[in-house]
DNA sequence: TACAACCTAACGACCGTTAGTTCGCTCGGT
DNA sequence: ACCGAGCGAACTAACGGTCGTTAGGTTGTA
């Protein structure tokens, strides 16, 4: 029975909360209830074990985006998108999965800078694609505005980048009283008035 | 004539590209050209260099802020709203003061949270205030939803923190695009369709 | 004008602590 | 007999921080 895992659980958390150099191996291993060296029998570096564990968040976080998007795609999208949003911030409130990707995709570690970009970058991209995907499928583009698929679909991310950033630096509470101002400006601004 | 000031810009600039505790007293005291004990002739600890910064950036922010708001009260607020979102974004590309500030507000040093989150949240309630004083003025608020100015702020500030968030974690360019997309959706969610 | 007293920025040397990392050993399962 | 997870000891480098001292400028007083 191997510790690999609960390593990998407790550095996540560390790092999340603390950032790359603010989180110690010794507190990792104590937290996890090893000793440090211990640490070295799975991951040959520090940094090695930061990017084992970005790489497993990046998929995890992968599959459930997809699942959720493509759930249900003949439901409303405005329902989908707003269901995700406030998911997004459950997850960030709850487990420390979705604070950890945020932290480490704007601030990485900057010697890691350019390994992390090149792995978050076709993540994000991913994502956009699958968005304009959704909305230029005909149930959806027909209520949108002519050729606004793709400005809903950016329009959209930022303004989940927006809220999410709210409930970084303040609380879930005041990003939900933000997405309620932004959501209808969202939904009038995209949707063909009839 | 003494170092001061400049201990304080190549602090600002190393804790705004590695973080508190990325950011160690020697290589600051290398960057300005003086020892490390020289740098607690001015300051009694990292903590309180960190802080004087800090309040620096904060108070130096605030006045921009509040120049910019209230420059030409009576010009169309959308005009005035996107040329801030766009200061803001050339301001983190070209300084480290916005990157700074923005890292800091999000990520504060674990240790020093607290003390961070007593000096920004008044800020940020400084801003969204004055944000929506403008609005309210006849002059703009005629032009709004009824009861709309404190919609339109809320939903100013979520989109203006999502492409910061953009600029941030990817390029000034990739924000550019999006803040042409989501600025028609969000004019035509807040003016009233004549 | 002279000069001692004072102040302060800056420094070299060094403190205790902790960081990441390595090595060689032990022990339990196969 | 082997393999690999785990550990104690120990290493080097770097951390934040303190000490006593120095050099240069300002000030007070005669």
């Amino acid at each position: 029975m191997t510790r690999k895992p609960a390593i990998e659980d407790v550095a996540l958390q560390l790092f999340a909360s603390e950032g790359f150099e603010g989180a110690s191996l010794g507190r990792i291993a104590d937290a996890v209830g090893i000793r440090k060296p211990s640490i070295y029998a799975h991951f040959r570096s520090k940094e090695d074990l930061f990017l084992c564990v970005f790489k497993r968040t990046l998929r995890r976080k992968q599959y459930m985006l997809l699942r959720h998007i493509l759930q249900d795609t003949a439901r409303p999208f405005e329902q989908t998108l707003r269901e995700l949003v406030e998911r997004l911030m459950d997850d960030h409130e709850s487990d420390a999965e979705t604070r950890f990707l945020l932290r480490m995709s704007y601030f990485p570690p900057s010697a890691l800078h350019d390994r992390v970009m090149e792995l978050v970058n076709p993540f994000f991209a991913q994502a956009e694609l699958g968005l304009i995907r959704l909305l230029e499928q005909p149930v959806h583009a027909e209520r949108l505005r002519p050729e606004g698929a793709q400005e809903a679909a950016l329009a959209y991310l930022t303004i989940l980048d927006g809220v999410m950033a709210e409930a970084i630096y303040t609380t879930t509470a005041k990003a939900t009283r933000r997405l309620d101002a932004v959501w209808p400006v969202y939904c009038r601004g995209v949707l063909i008035t009839k």
